[in-house]
DNA sequence: ACAAAAGTGTTCCTTCTACACCCATGA
DNA sequence: TCATGGGTGTAGAAGGAACACTTTTGT
């Protein structure tokens, strides 16, 4: 093949950071600054540079945009996106990368990000620049897929939690409720997903929860299957 | 973000193709008929064109390259692969594909590959091009997860099979034995993964086997799960 | 005392696993 | 009649679903 054959382009990373937040899924929405689509609502990313593999390029345009640092964040690549008219600045394939986060408080915007904010995904379906609720949609369905095999769940809660926080996480990303009582057991009983710390919380109403940290497993056998628990949906 | 801050690459596309051959799985590979490694072998890709999404181009270099028509044959996308390094020539990233392919005779090679044929996985492992051992290895990894989630093991066999010759896929890619008898009940008894065709297929030695066709189900719910028959393994 | 959430015990049921056993064919 | 692979029956183990019930706190 000659190389008048194929064509340059440019690649570009986009990452669908996801968060549970006030009872919601959440994904980390950027206000795009510049053309095109300024002032549209965007997942973060931006473009490779020369010298760089891909996953260093997507924890960087995410310090630039969002000043988080995701050097010790688990980005999961899910797939790339080339349809030839998908970016109107030319051709652009874009990798796009999972990623999960606790609910924290979000640094501000930077660089190309005229904003930075936790949107639910309900909320934003349908409203993304480029082809980012595609994205968006895929990203979510691997999460959802990844809470029944890995221990990925955990990365959604804070440092130390209870199995009721863990089981919030499960209800708010499959959107339906599952028995606290089996839960409790099921994931207790799995081992390396959960550690106590013999720490307990005290909650506003009800019996205090003991404590957990997250264990060293990081895929769940047996795994923890969506079905629902009854007809109910949550929210 | 300025234009100077990022670069234009090129994009290639390269395919592992499975197949459960004499016994064993094996992969379509080709021998490099240009530079680099010009003689070594390699998979079947090339590069992307002006206009082209990916997936068509994964297409076209496989038509181009082994002759085989992909137009229904199902691709998957594994990942992009994005080494600065990867490739000698410069900047190419390289978004790989999956497929899996019954066992039948291969058309001649053509374009950039002077032959095309099927070879043990486990035979090239250790000798490909470019990253392409990484890449066959997480295109096998994920051949076998898919085969406990999805009926994708029928694509392996030709349009009518018996239990035998599927069962026979699940064993040479998940490399160990599985008990007969409880995988022919699992199989009959998963509503719409195959469907018996009431033809019978005689063999040189035993009992004649049923033959089926893949149904219409893609998921398989309940999933056939890897795990030891005994600690017996093939081969 | 009561509400609320945590956690345990128990029962029923489905599915997995191992293996005994029978079936249909060619040599 | 024997070897070989196809296929059914079945008992025990393991895991999931449903739910009664107890525990521990704040008000």
């Amino acid at each position: 093949m000659s190389d008048r054959e194929h064509s340059y382009l440019r690649l570009a990373v986009d990452l669908a950071i996801l968060t549970v937040r006030d009872d919601a899924l959440q994904a980390l929405v950027i206000t795009r600054g510049n053309e095109p689509f300024r002032g549209r609502p965007a997942l973060p990313g931006g473009f490779l540079r020369g010298d760089e593999d891909i996953e260093p390029a997507a924890v960087r345009e995410l310090r630039e945009e969002t000043a988080i640092d995701a050097a010790g964040l688990h980005l999961e690549q899910l797939r790339a996106y080339g349809d030839p008219d998908r970016d109107p600045r030319g051709r652009v394939v874009s990798v796009a990368f999972l990623a999960i986060w606790p609910d924290m408080p979000l640094p501000t915007a930077g660089s190309d990000a005229r904003t930075a904010g936790w949107q639910p995904v309900d909320k934003v379906r349908g409203t993304l620049a480029f082809d980012h609720d595609r994205i968006l949609d895929d990203a979510v369905e691997h999460a959802r897929s990844q809470l029944e095999y890995t221990t990925l769940a955990t990365t959604f809660c804070g440092p130390a939690f209870t199995i009721g926080d863990l089981r919030h996480v499960y209800e708010v990303v499959w959107g339906h409720r599952l028995d606290p009582r089996n839960f409790n057991r099921k994931v207790t009983g799995t081992p390396g997903f959960v550690e106590p710390t013999g720490e307990r919380r005290v909650p506003e109403v009800g019996r205090p929860a003991a404590l957990y940290v997250a264990g060293p497993a990081t895929t769940l056998n047996p795994p923890i299957l969506r079905g629902l628990a009854d007809g109910e949906e949550i929210r």
